[in-house]
DNA sequence: TCAATTTCTTTACAAATGTAAATGCAATTC
DNA sequence: GAATTGCATTTACATTTGTAAAGAAATTGA
């Protein structure tokens, strides 16, 4: 398992003492399979690191319809981030795919670290800069690729999730029905 | 028109002193239709603020076809930010699809500014945290929504360009062909 | 263990969208 | 103002994908 805090030194060689003070703010949650960290409609207050298993972020619309956006897994931060930057409430729901456990700090205190802590801010700029950059190559994928050609790319992306989740949830991330995924899976051969 | 610095003032109330350096950085370009701002491949080096014009951001496969994946007017930032910020090489092309002008800086003198301008770090990352937001909304929905809602929240979004652009531009952004563009606009009445 | 449940695949049919070609319209050029 | 060019629309047909339902396979829980 990748450490948060190595994690976070990936980012930027943030001072100890300021990753001390943030680390602080956290912690150990466990949760069981199924289970909601965030809901739509909620005013999200608190932001994760993922340390033990998965979890998938969806929208959901009037009808009811899921769209799975993301899988996340260790490591990986995990939270309504829109939300928690706009201030207003979850337009996604995150939910736990297998039990797991992360790690967890509301996200206003981590905001009130920056004046004293320049380094943090920097930090939460380069996180910021590269959850765009991710969510850029995601918009890329969806724009220029059919659903087979996407399915190679999740296949080649998340390897170990394609056995561990169930193939309606690979279906919806690809926006495609199940239906569709088992043709191109027969396809395939 | 908006000015560059109430758009960054909107972000972030910087400081006078250092509002003034990050401008200094910057100089007005003119452009005509068709020109390219950024070509896929090259290696960006430059960020504008478009003043006066249309732009239009797009993705290019294999095989020669285009995919539109944003418009822009002012104000807006406009260059290829992932690249940017990755140091890698641009993904993307921008092209004008009008005569225009943007004030132009070097992306890597701005962050020689940070060390000694703390605020001109902030203010950047709060842009970055917006563009994040904002491309999740895309994201949501080219995965949500139908073509034909795809286009109304278009003409909401953009009702200026409608009638500015091509339409075969408009098809592109929304995933579809012209041939389908039409057929939904003969449907709408 | 085994019955119940959930998930995956398959099938037939329907709907949405793409492709290619033809037409008409409007702007541009000479 | 006639000819040209580029673009939007329309049409016929092909392809992709969705929907609904059924059956097979896998998983779960008592």
């Amino acid at each position: 398992m990748h450490s948060f805090s190595s994690y976070l030194l990936a980012y930027s060689n943030i001072p100890n003492s300021s990753l001390e003070v943030l680390l602080k703010l956290f912690t150990p949650r466990h949760f069981k399979k199924n289970d909601f960290y965030a809901r739509a409609g909620e005013h999200a207050k608190k932001i994760g690191f993922l340390e033990e298993g998965i979890m998938r972020a969806y929208y959901q619309n009037d009808k009811g319809e899921e769209f799975n956006k993301l899988f996340f897994m260790n490591p990986s931060i995990v939270g309504p981030y829109s939300a928690l930057i706009t201030g207003e409430t979850n337009k996604i729901n995150i939910q736990w795919l297998t039990d797991g456990t992360l790690l967890e700090a509301n996200f206003q205190d981590i905001i009130d670290l920056y004046p004293d802590n320049r380094s943090i801010e920097s930090l939460n700029r380069k996180i910021a800069e590269d959850f765009f950059v991710k969510k850029e190559k995601r918009e890329m994928s969806l724009v220029m690729f059919d659903a087979a050609e996407r399915y190679a790319v999740f296949q080649k992306e998340f390897p170990e999730l394609e056995n561990n989740i169930a193939q309606y949830h690979i279906a919806s991330y690809l926006g495609i029905t199940p239906t569709q995924l088992s043709r191109i899976r027969a396809k395939k051969g």
